[in-house]
DNA sequence: ATGGGGGCCTGCCGGC
DNA sequence: TGCCGGCAGGCCCCCA
């Protein structure tokens, strides 16, 4: 489910809730999600304070006054939702207990962080905050898009010689960070690009253009509290409105929104994913 | 060495 | 109404 834009409206989501507060309790539902929890995760976390929410690509790394930081990663259908906390003027009450609530995190301020995922491609798990770099998930991960060290020569350079489809090449984790299959489908609409195309064919002037974009979709995204379509929800169980804005996305069959342009939005299957594209605009 | 496909899970939707 | 196939925002791992 969730790209980076998600993860970053979760983020700033619980962040106000969940930053300098104490874990007064935390139920661990299960033994796994995608795969098995840390040993005694539960004690582990039971009177840590959490100092501070980052992220680093999908994932939100808690980092806790015990030396160690919680990773946690949504997959595919991982909600965090607040309960119990004054979110402006509005308190959400606890609600009842659902299936699929895997973890849940009892704060000292009152407030109540549930992990839910029906589907349990998410993780979590605890790593020493010093090397947590380091870990085997986060180590081959590229640059952050909307970092500094994201930027044209480097697109250049990571795209130069790849024989293998530019949907494919901005999907891969380990040339950028955070992009999944909605934000890369906009990213090339608007940048004209066709999917199918290898990524070593494209000029080095296109491929530049491709940064400005993707940062622009994503930033977009993230003022929008991400895309909502089946499962996600900011952490206050609000929807995000991004998936209005779609070009492409989930819009086969229907106009291409280009001026002037009268053809319809095709899908085409790559590596078992759907891309959303327009044939006339993206070439 | 890289690229593609399978598999992990559950839920939902459309068609028969 | 019910069953079945197909599909879903991610990503590791195996194989060629």
């Amino acid at each position: 489910m969730p790209e980076l834009p998600e993860i970053e409206t979760v983020r700033r989501g619980l962040a106000p809730v969940m930053e300098g507060v104490r874990i007064v309790q935390a139920d661990v539902n299960r033994p796994d999600l995608r795969w098995p929890f840390p040993e005694n995760m539960s004690n582990r976390l039971t009177g840590a304070k959490i100092e501070r929410l980052r992220r680093r690509s999908k994932y939100i790394l808690a980092d806790l006054d015990t030396g160690e930081s919680l990773m946690i990663h949504l997959g595919m259908s991982g909600r965090m939702l607040i309960s119990g906390a004054k979110l402006g003027t509005f308190t959400h009450d606890h609600p009842p207990a659902e299936k699929h609530d895997h973890v849940v995190f009892h704060l000292e301020n009152g407030a109540r962080v549930t992990f839910n995922d029906p589907r349990r491609f998410g993780a979590m798990d605890l790593l020493d905050t010093k090397t947590a770099d380091s870990h085997k998930l986060l180590a081959t991960i590229g640059p952050e898009p909307l970092g500094n060290s994201f930027d044209e020569a480097y697109l250049a350079d990571a795209l130069q010689n790849k024989g293998s489809p530019v949907k494919s090449a901005l999907l891969d984790q380990r040339i950028v960070a955070g992009l999944g299959n909605i934000y890369v489908c906009e990213t090339l609409y608007r940048a004209r690009i066709s999917p199918l195309r290898k990524a070593g064919q494209l000029s080095k002037l296109r491929v530049k253009s491709l940064v400005p974009i993707i940062r622009q979709v994503l930033t977009e995204a993230i003022e929008a509290g991400g895309s909502s379509l089946k499962d996600f929800r900011q952490a206050d169980g609000d929807l995000g409105y991004f998936q209005h804005s779609f070009d492409v996305y989930g819009r086969e069959g229907e106009p291409c929104r280009t001026d002037d342009c009268a053809n319809t939005i095709m899908r085409a299957v790559q590596s078992g994913r759907s891309s959303f594209y327009c044939p006339t605009c993206q070439r």
